[in-house]
RNA sequence: GAUGCUGUAGCUCAGUUGGUUAGAGCUUCUCACUUUUAAUGAGAAGGCCCUGGGUUCGAGUCCCAGCAGCAUCACCA
């Protein structure tokens, strides 16, 4: 059901279409201008008047360039969002995808004639906020000395249906900027992100941010000369990480397919193929728990190196990120809730076991498995009887590690069973040749020397098929395709996942992913299945009254169904004088016959 | 999955120990106004108080259940 004001956008649309005025042109409006173009132009002429501090603009008043050849003819298109109406002049302000301008309009400028419907009508009465349009005019400041443009035409280019939350800027006694009636609402945010970044301009700076952190990680990657490539999000096996995959139905082929969770192995394919570095921005899609980090489908760039091992990697990634953070920040130091974080390098650089030693005290390099069990449980984490020992060297470094490393760091060289597609160490026992970049508390990077013994390799394959007949959902599936790409050969290849999200929301700012998704998975909003007037004429109501049993709160013939006669009865007298009807109230044996009672 | 907080007009939010017809600002509509700045002044409209039960003479308010969002935890990178 439409809103009072939806409604009555509607008749203005048509009331613009009686006039002869397509709301919805199909013709290109030409614009010579953005509004970030116009400010620009405008700071470089030394307009700023010194005790102009307290005023809007801060230029100097009564500044026009009708006749100036570079500011006297200028066309915007946009949209309007926020009008200040004074009689024969109005003032409008006007946002496009680069920033606000203020708008004036004049009554005997745009209407010469006496015929004033434009200004009086059209302008005055059928625009809103909302509304797309395109203007000419030039630029000029007003008495406040806020730069303005002086509307000499307007041609509507959208008339928009639904209101816009409309949000106000003032400055208070403090002099400090307040927003009034923000739209907030996170669902509504979320769900309606179009409404969220036209009256939120700083949710449009984390997005054109979150670009400029990919097309730097690119451009570092592709100057090098590594090769950006596209590999399956549909895969016969899912590999490459340990998670749980969403699961669909090829029809042609009859067959079970897997999103993607990772795309490590077919980047190593490419790696036997011969090329010596490739990466890839890759979607991928895990079947778990949705939290402030976690969405089901999130980006990650993969890229593989040829000849290089880990710690080169480690050196890489310092590299890229800290170039990241100038393209991004303009600095290396970034501010993130209540720290800030310097991306300078070199980065700190831990074992894990440097690292549970320098937060717990306790050396656990040489424990077996019952002193780790012991500690754990000392420190209040929740262990059992199926935890091996790098489970828990794993939750004791969670626990006690991870939320206190703010500044970036990497910890290296991790118990063999968690990673099953990485290189044994060169020198230490039971160790692989890993690291993750850890940030903020949380893992940015996971990066190894990557496993090339094929034979090794199914070993690891088969320990993880016996973790799944156990019963552990994550663990890899064993891929016949990628063990016979290794037995041709894979050269010594240094690997890395990092995380585009959680970079971006360190790099931005933001406390949550779902601020740095344009669209975050949500859950299905609800909608009822209303029935139509149609379908309430059917079931016997007349067409008077169909709005009238709607208002009711009967929005489908099935509630009507199993409405009370007698309440409905009366109800409808209540609502015919509510809504000032002129249909004679129904009987109540009419009233029974639309019931079915 | 557990716990907590929240849900009132298109937007942002008040609503007292349960008590007449649920309020404000902005938005919308009508009128006035030729340099305004959250424009202003006058008037009007706009509510399934999230849903369903219950307690009560009486529920926006108290109780129970549910739905949705958020936060923390668990699971999970």
């Amino acid at each position: 059901m439409l809103s009072e004001q939806e409604i009555n956008r509607r008749h203005k649309r048509e009331e613009l279409m009686r006039m002869g005025i397509d709301p919805y042109p199909a013709e290109l409006f030409d614009v010579t201008h953005t509004i970030a173009n116009i400010r620009a132009a405008f700071s470089d002429k030394t307009t700023r008047s010194p005790d102009a501090t307290d005023t809007q603009g801060g230029y100097q008043p009564h500044l026009d360039f009708s006749t100036d050849p570079q500011f006297n003819t200028i066309r915007l298109a946009g949209r309007l969002m926020s009008f200040r109406i004074m009689g024969s002049a109005s003032f409008a302000e006007m946002q496009d995808a680069t920033g606000r301008l203020q708008l004036y309009f004049r009554r005997d400028d745009l209407c010469p004639s006496d015929d004033k419907t434009l200004y009086n009508t059209v302008f005055k009465k059928l625009l809103d906020i909302g509304d797309i349009i395109g203007i000419e005019g030039h630029v000029f400041t007003t008495l406040t000395g806020e730069l303005s443009i002086h509307v000499r035409s307007f041609k509507l280019l959208n008339k928009a249906l639904r209101p816009l939350p409309v949000v106000k800027e003032g400055v208070n006694e403090q002099g400090e900027k307040e927003t009034y009636d923000a739209f907030t609402d996170p669902e509504q945010r979320y769900r309606q992100r179009y409404v969220d970044l036209i009256v939120n301009p700083q949710v449009r700076d984390v997005f054109v941010k979150r670009t400029k952190l990919v097309n730097s990680i690119r451009q570092f990657l592709s100057q090098r000369g590594y090769l950006e490539v596209e590999t399956p999000i549909l895969q016969p096996i899912h590999g490459g990480a340990a998670a749980r995959p969403f699961r669909t139905h090829h029809n042609s082929l009859d067959m079970t397919l897997y999103m993607r969770i990772a795309n490590e192995l077919y980047l190593k394919r490419l790696i036997v193929g011969g090329y010596d570095g490739v990466f890839e921005f890759a979607k991928d899609f895990r079947n778990e728990g949705m939290d402030r980090t976690h969405n089901p489908e999130f980006t990650q760039v993969e890229f593989y190196v040829a000849y290089k091992d880990y710690l080169w990697m480690m050196d890489t990634i310092e590299e890229m990120v800290e170039q990241v953070a100038l393209d991004v920040a303009g600095t290396t130091k970034v501010t993130v809730g209540n720290n800030t974080i310097d991306f300078k390098r070199p980065w700190k650089r831990l074992t894990m076991f440097e690292a549970i030693q320098e937060y717990t005290g306790v050396d656990v390099s040489s424990m077996d498995e019952a002193d780790l069990r012991q500690l754990a449980e000392s420190r209040g984490i929740r262990v059992d009887s199926t935890m091996g020992k790098s489970k828990l060297i794993d939750e004791l470094f969670g626990d006690a590690c991870e939320p206190k490393l703010i500044q970036p760091t990497f910890i290296t060289d991790y118990p063999v069973e968690m990673s099953p597609l990485t290189k044994k160490h060169r020198s230490k026992l039971g160790l692989v040749e890993r690291f993750e970049a850890i940030c903020n508390g949380k893992e940015i990077a996971n990066a190894y020397s990557e496993l090339n013994d094929p034979i090794d390799q199914r070993e690891r394959f088969e320990e993880q098929l016996r973790l799944a007949e156990r019963g552990d959902e994550e663990a890899m599936a064993l891929d016949e395709d990628f063990l016979r790409a290794l037995e041709y050969g894979m050269p010594p290849t240094a690997g890395v996942g990092l995380g585009i999200d959680r970079l971006a929301m360190i790099m931005t700012n933001q406390p949550s992913i779902q601020d740095v998704l344009f669209f975050p998975q949500m859950r299905p909003e609800k909608k009822v299945d209303l029935s139509t007037d149609v379908d309430f004429i059917e079931a016997g109501v007349p067409a008077v009254w169909v709005p009238a049993v709607q208002r009711l709160g009967y929005l489908t013939v099935d509630q009507l169904r199993a409405a009370s006669p007698n309440k409905l009865f009366n109800d409808l007298g209540g609502v015919r004088k509510k809504l000032k009807m002129d249909a004679p109230m129904p009987t109540m044996i009419d009233v029974r016959g639309w019931t079915g009672n």
